[in-house]
DNA sequence: CTGCGCTCCCTTACATGTCTGTAAGTGTTG
DNA sequence: CAACACTTACAGACATGTAAGGGAGCGCAG
C-alpha cells in the first residue's frame, strides 16, 4: 500500500453539510452532470474539480483515479435509478410490463441518469474499452431480470405460452436503448413517453394471453 | 483563402492505385476503421496516419482539419450505406417494411459502417457537439422517408388507415438505434437478425390491414 | 491551557503523453 | 523551376498522474 488510502465513510448517521465526505459527493454530483455531457472522453478532472471549486487534483485525492471516480458515477447512477424505479418491477408480469413508461417519465424528469449510461456506454462499446465488461454484465443482467418476468408471466398464464422470453427481453432493451439515444438527439421531435406508451401498447397486445 | 487547398478529384476515370487520390482514399479506409473502434475523441490523426504509413500531418495536407476529416468519413459512409441498402427502398411499402432485416444483414457483414455511425453519434448527442445537427439532419431525413412509406401504404389500403406514420417511422428508427448498441456491446449473445426479423414480422402484423 | 505533532484535505509545481495545427523544408516529377 | 506530396520541427492545449508542501483541527503530554 504505497498510496494514501482515500477516506472512508466513518459514520453512518445522516451527514452534515461540511464533513469530510461532503466534497467527495458533491464531486459525484458534478461529474454526473459533465460526463453525461461530455462523455468521459470529453471531460477532463480539472473541469470536474473546477464546478466544484478545488484543483484537479483534490479530486484525484479522493478518487485515487479518473477511472475510479467514472466507476463511482456509474454504480451511483445505478443505485438512484433503482431508487426510483425499484417499484416498477414489482407486480405481476403485466404490471411490470405496463410499469415501462415510467422509465421514460424518469428520463424526462432526470434526463441526465440516463445520458451519463447512454453517452458512456458508446464510448465502451468497443471489447477493449476500459468500461465494456462492465456494461455488458448490466445488460446481461437487466436482460435476465426481463426474461424473469416474461417466464413468470407464461407460466402464470397471464402471457401466451408460445413465447420466446430471451426474445421478448431482448426487444424490451433494444427499444430502451434505441429510445434514449433518440430522445437525447433530438428531444424536441421526440415525445419519448408517447413513444413508450406505445411500444408498451404493442408488446402487450402481443404478448397477452387472449 | 489563405490555406493550401487539398488535391481535388482531376479524374473521373477509375483511379490507378499510385494517384494522387490514392492516399486520400486509402486514409479515409484506414479512417473508416479506426473511428469506428475509438470514436471521434479516442481516434487521432496519428494512428490513421500511422495505418496508412505516413505522418499526421500528412493527413492534415489532404484534409484540412481532423473535423473535416470525419466529416468526409460520414459522408462516405452514408454513400455506402445506400449503396448497398438502396435496393431495399424500392418496392411497395409493405416490401420496404419486409425488408428491414437487409438492414441487419448489412450490419452483421460489414460491421464497421453501422459502428462508426452508432459511436460518433452517441459522441455527439449533446447539441454543442460538433456534428450534433448533422445526426440530427440524417434522424430526420431517414424518418420523412420511412413516414412516407407508411403513409403511402395507408393511401394504398396495404396498411391500416388508423396509423400514425409518423409515430410507427418514430418505432422503426428507435429500434434499429437501439439494436446495434447491443450488437456491438455483446455480439456472442445479441442475433441481430433475429432481432429485425422478429420486429418486422410484429410490425406488419400491427400495421397491415387485415 | 498550552503547545506539539499527527492526520486530513487540499494546494502548487512538475512530469509526461497525446492531440491538433502551423511553418518551413525536401525530394520527385513534369 | 514550379507544383505536389509529403517530412521534420515545433507550438499550444489539455489530459492524467506524482511529489511535496501547507494549513486547519484534533488529541494528548506537560
Amino acid at each position: 500500500m504505497a498510496r494514501s488510502v482515500p477516506p472512508t465513510n466513518r459514520a453512518s448517521a445522516p451527514e452534515p453539510a461540511g464533513s469530510p465526505n461532503d466534497t467527495r459527493r458533491r464531486i459525484i454530483e458534478a461529474a454526473l452532470e459533465l460526463y453525461a455531457d461530455g462523455g468521459q472522453r470529453g471531460t477532463g478532472l480539472t473541469a470536474i474539480g473546477e464546478r466544484v471549486g478545488i484543483s484537479h487534483n483534490a479530486v484525484l485525492y479522493h478518487f485515487g483515479s479518473a477511472r475510479n471516480l467514472l466507476f463511482e458515477v456509474l454504480q451511483e447512477r445505478q443505485r438512484r435509478v433503482l431508487h426510483e424505479l425499484g417499484w416498477a418491477w414489482k407486480g405481476t408480469p403485466t404490471e411490470v410490463i405496463e410499469n415501462l413508461p415510467a422509465t421514460a417519465r424518469l428520463n424526462v424528469a432526470k434526463p441526465g441518469l440516463a445520458k451519463l449510461f447512454t453517452v458512456v456506454q458508446a464510448e465502451n462499446l468497443d471489447p477493449d474499452a476500459p468500461f465494456h465488461d462492465w456494461f455488458v454484465a448490466v445488460r446481461r443482467s437487466t436482460r435476465s431480470a426481463l426474461r424473469s418476468v416474461v417466464s413468470k408471466g407464461m407460466r402464470s398464464g397471464e402471457f401466451r405460452p408460445d413465447l420466446d422470453a430471451g426474445q421478448v427481453a431482448d426487444e424490451i432493451l433494444v427499444f430502451i436503448a434505441g429510445a434514449e439515444v433518440h430522445q437525447f438527439l433530438d428531444p424536441k421531435r421526440v415525445d419519448l413517453v408517447k413513444l413508450y406508451e406505445g411500444f408498451t401498447e404493442a408488446l402487450l397486445l402481443r404478448i397477452v394471453r387472449r
